[in-house]
DNA sequence: TCCAAAGTTTAGGTCGCCCTAAATTATGAT
DNA sequence: ATCATAATTTAGGGCGACCTAAACTTTGGA
């Protein structure tokens, strides 16, 4: 069993470059905390294991191999069910469950996963909508965009958000988005200025900025559909 | 904030001189799977820290200080919760909580700390029946006695059971004894012999091991108290 | 084509935790 | 008082995961 320096090396590479990208030596270094000579000689040793996590080839980066994916989206896995089980279970806020998932991630068993899987009902998404993978690599898939790209005048549903700021994450609670919010795109204005929304069924105008928009991802009525 | 090895060196510690006592490097050595050098060099660095979790003295084992057993209660709380959590909330059985429990205990935040025992009501006791040590340190107490030492006749309410055998644990299931079950003491043969039993509602005569009985304990029925 | 930036190599080191083998010393029970 | 046992010391080592500094190589864009 990989310990927990190996399973965080695999998640930074796949958070970083999916399961077909090349993760450079810096991105890791910099998502790591840890020096580049480190990453360099880390991902070599990683790269003679039998079976071998990742490739790697010189100046290039490192990939994930089959093997290095599946156990990157198991330790994903583990992180989001443990997420969603500390929101919905535990009353904890969805800004205060990365840190905790982020160590138990690796200190539970296949058994305890497969436990929490059930007792949530199976779910497919994490608290802030990111999608769980399930047990055998895949994923459940939603097509969704950038709230940025939406198109003003369109009505939208919040699929997920970024959960790498607690205090964005704050201040989207504040403002009442989270995933299944309901998001009227009212106007944008120019140069990357704010964006201006209806939230929920309120008829409220408010001001968004561009980079907190960014971090929201949302999906468009259905095909078609006017309102009725 | 210790390492998970010197956790498990202070929990040792109490667990075989409770928080007086002192552990012999013997013992230590044992418990913990470790060669006996190893125990010294360990101990003698705990020693040396400031504050110190152990008290040692060459020739003379260790013996917790009052940081050491504040933090050895701190880690068999987490222990006992979980244990507890896992049976009440995730459907464990009880023979299937200590391993779960052992890596759980020193991967949890304070904070879940909290909310795991909010949300269990404050329990004072685990799924075998052990105390669970309180935040300040103090320990519920129950006066009990062994199985083994308990007049013939008596009748007895299962107050804690061993946890380090998971075989026994499923035996003990298998009879329908766990804590709050009702035993009464019919027989004891002679020469280390067998108990005879009747468990719970039933009058079926149940016989008894005194290696399993004395990993039993029970506590007698109120003082003086006849049955009506 | 040239060069800065990115990446690598090497040499040396740290820290925690563990190991062995062999020599030595202290302890406590007889 | 003796002596087996328990414990310690010393010297050496290993592993995993990191670090620095300095020299070097490769890459890719201007
Ligand atoms: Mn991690
Ligand atoms: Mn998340
Ligand atoms: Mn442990
Ligand atoms: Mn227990």
């Amino acid at each position: 069993m990989p310990s927990e320096a190996v399973d965080d090396y695999l998640k930074a590479i796949y958070e970083i470059a999916g399961d077909e990208g090349r993760a450079s030596t810096a991105s890791l270094a910099r998502k790591l905390s840890v020096a580049p000579a480190s990453v360099t000689g880390m991902l070599q040793k990683l790269a003679q294991r039998k079976p071998a996590p990742v490739q790697y080839q010189k100046h290039r980066g490192a990939r994930l191999s089959e093997h290095g994916k599946l156990r990157a989206l198991e330790v994903i896995r583990h992180h989001r069910l443990i997420e969603l089980f500390l929101h919905r279970v535990l009353g904890y806020s969805w800004d205060e469950v990365h840190d905790e998932a982020e160590r138990l991630e690796h200190a539970i068993s296949e058994q305890l996963e497969d436990r929490i899987a059930e007792r949530l009902g199976n779910p497919e998404v994490d608290p802030h909508g990111h999608p769980i993978p399930r047990k055998d690599g895949s994923i459940p898939t939603r097509r969704d965009m950038s709230l940025l790209e939406a198109f003003v005048g369109s009505e939208t549903t919040v699929s997920r958000v970024s959960d790498s700021n607690p205090e964005m994450l704050r201040y989207l609670a504040g403002l009442g988005i989270s995933p299944g919010t309901k998001i009227k795109l009212t106007g944008r204005a120019p140069f990357d200025g704010p964006l201006t929304l209806e939230i929920g069924n309120s008829r409220k105008k408010q001001a968004l900025g561009p980079t907190v928009a960014g971090e929201i991802r949302v999906t468009p009525p259905l095909n078609g559909k006017g309102k009725g």
